[in-house]
DNA sequence: GATGGCCTAATTAGGACTTCCGGTGT
DNA sequence: CACACCGGAAGTCCTAATTAGGCCAT
């Protein structure tokens, strides 16, 4: 049985579009959490019964492409047809993830979670920090109590966890797949298979984020929910209603944008170069950006479930940091500091990249740790601890800057090319070192 | 038989949407 | 005209808290 301190590695886009890859000279941004379930691991294809260094890899392992760009079409083009698939036994990954993941959300919300980034820079940040810090100092909208009668007062239930509040474990441990649209809208927007093609962040500093899709996003909203009939008409009410919670505001003058009025403090920006940082130029995203923008149905066939072919992960439960954008009006996007362009946005201020909940570890990361001897014999099952994985990387980091440092460029056969193996990053010889 | 502890099912309140609607703005 | 957006109202679903009742041991 696995403890929650073991580690596993989920491998979340694999099959994703590696187009995104494209271009960019940052190594892909990565997530490590703790995941404590098996059936994750079955999930993720990862059986605590197999022996890791054979079957992990196997699963992981990415054919380098001759062609960068025929790999590109076929991923899309698979993509595509899953879209396609309503086929019972096509088991989608949303199915997967709604049938054997949110089963355990509440082990992996309550679980501290370190989170690592590495971009061209290195690992970028890696906090071990169990802790969440509510920011909100004040609960956004006021409760109405209403009267009881004929019963003793109990307590109040949790409530959403409107960011400074936390929910009770067992709310997400009863087999409910609860998640709130806020979580699901967070999730996909560190859902490398969904953000930025159907969500993305507009100004990730101020939470600005924009429903690309809202059709896709709503369908996916209900998918999880169960609810067939979802469209982004019901999906904007339940929006709506966060305004009044202050979960939510409308950014003025823009269709499809919303804005978090608080953020996880130590929500991460996976943006390896898509995505998030096309928050300056709306249309320098790769990734049928523009072709699914304001409403990319356009470019799907009717009744194309494309959020067949998504699969996300459990809800972040963090601490948030509000922006300053005031909850109690809706508010222009603010202006935007300048977003650095290493791959990884932090809010102003202080570093984004911070202990997290999500449990997800990229695919590039994943493959860069099988190009870790010491890795490839890390077990789930062990001693691998979350932070043990940040000291690793922390490693590599060094390792890697040493290695940039005699070549004294970031040559472009560092650069991840579409249908490649990210870079061959020089082994650990330990991760204490 | 009375009492207390434990367990379980039923009840209830309330949160979080969902559905529907009429309306406005772009 | 389509779509985004707004917010009221009523409904559904789910969960936590509470209560009631049965069983058992003392």
């Amino acid at each position: 049985m696995l403890q929650q301190s073991e580690l596993i590695f989920e491998y979340a886009s694999d099959h994703f579009n590696l187009s995104q890859l494209v271009g960019h000279s940052d190594y892909p941004a990565v997530i490590v959490e703790q995941v404590p379930h098996p059936h994750l691991l079955t999930y993720t294809g990862l059986s605590p019964e197999q022996p890791q260094n054979e079957d992990h890899q196997q699963l992981l392992k990415v054919e380098p492409c001759e062609s960068g760009e025929e790999e590109i079409m076929e991923t899309l083009v698979a993509a595509d047809s899953l879209l396609n698939m309503d086929c019972a036994d096509t088991l989608s990954l949303e199915q997967h993830y709604a049938q054997a993941f949110l089963p355990s959300l509440g082990d992996v919300i309550t679980t501290p979670v370190t989170q690592v980034t590495v971009s061209a820079e290195g690992v970028v940040g890696a906090v071990d920090q169990p802790q969440w810090h509510p920011l909100h100092s004040e609960k956004p909208a006021a409760r109405l109590q209403s009267k009881k009668r004929g019963r003793k007062p109990r307590h109040r239930r949790a409530e959403s966890p409107t960011p400074n509040i936390t929910v009770k474990k067992d709310k997400y441990n009863k087999g409910g797949n609860t998640l709130y649209l806020w979580q699901f809208l967070m999730e996909l927007l560190q859902d490398r298979q969904v953000c930025p093609r159907y969500i993305k962040w507009t100004d990730p500093q101020a939470g600005i984020f924009k429903l690309v899709n809202s059709k896709a996003v709503a369908r996916l909203w209900g998918k999880h929910k169960n609810k067939p009939d979802m469209n982004y008409e019901t999906m904007g009410r339940a929006l709506r209603y966060y305004y009044q919670r202050g979960i939510l505001n409308k950014v003025e003058g823009q269709r499809l944008v919303y804005q978090f009025t608080s953020l996880p403090q130590d929500m991460i920006y996976i943006t390896d170069g898509e995505g998030t940082k096309e928050e300056d130029e709306d249309h320098d995203n790769s990734c049928n950006d523009e072709g699914a923008s304001e409403d990319s149905d356009s470019t799907m066939s009717s009744g194309q479930s494309d959020e067949e072919e998504l699969g996300f992960h459990p809800p972040p439960k963090k601490s948030f940091v509000s922006f300053p954008a005031a909850p109690a009006a809706r508010t222009k996007a603010a202006p935007r500091p300048a977003a650095p362009r290493d791959g990884v946005l932090r809010p102003s201020g202080s570093s984004l990249i911070q202990e997290q909940h999500l449990p997800i570890v990229s695919a590039e990361m994943l493959r860069t740790l099988q190009n870790l001897q010491k890795v490839q014999s890390l077990q789930p099952a062990g001693h691998a601890s979350v932070f043990q994985t940040a000291q690793l990387l922390g490693s590599l980091c060094e390792r890697q800057a040493a290695t940039e440092g005699a070549a004294d460029s970031p040559s472009a056969e560092e650069k991840p090319h579409p249908g490649q193996r990210p870079p061959q990053l020089v082994p650990l010889a330990s991760p204490n070192q």
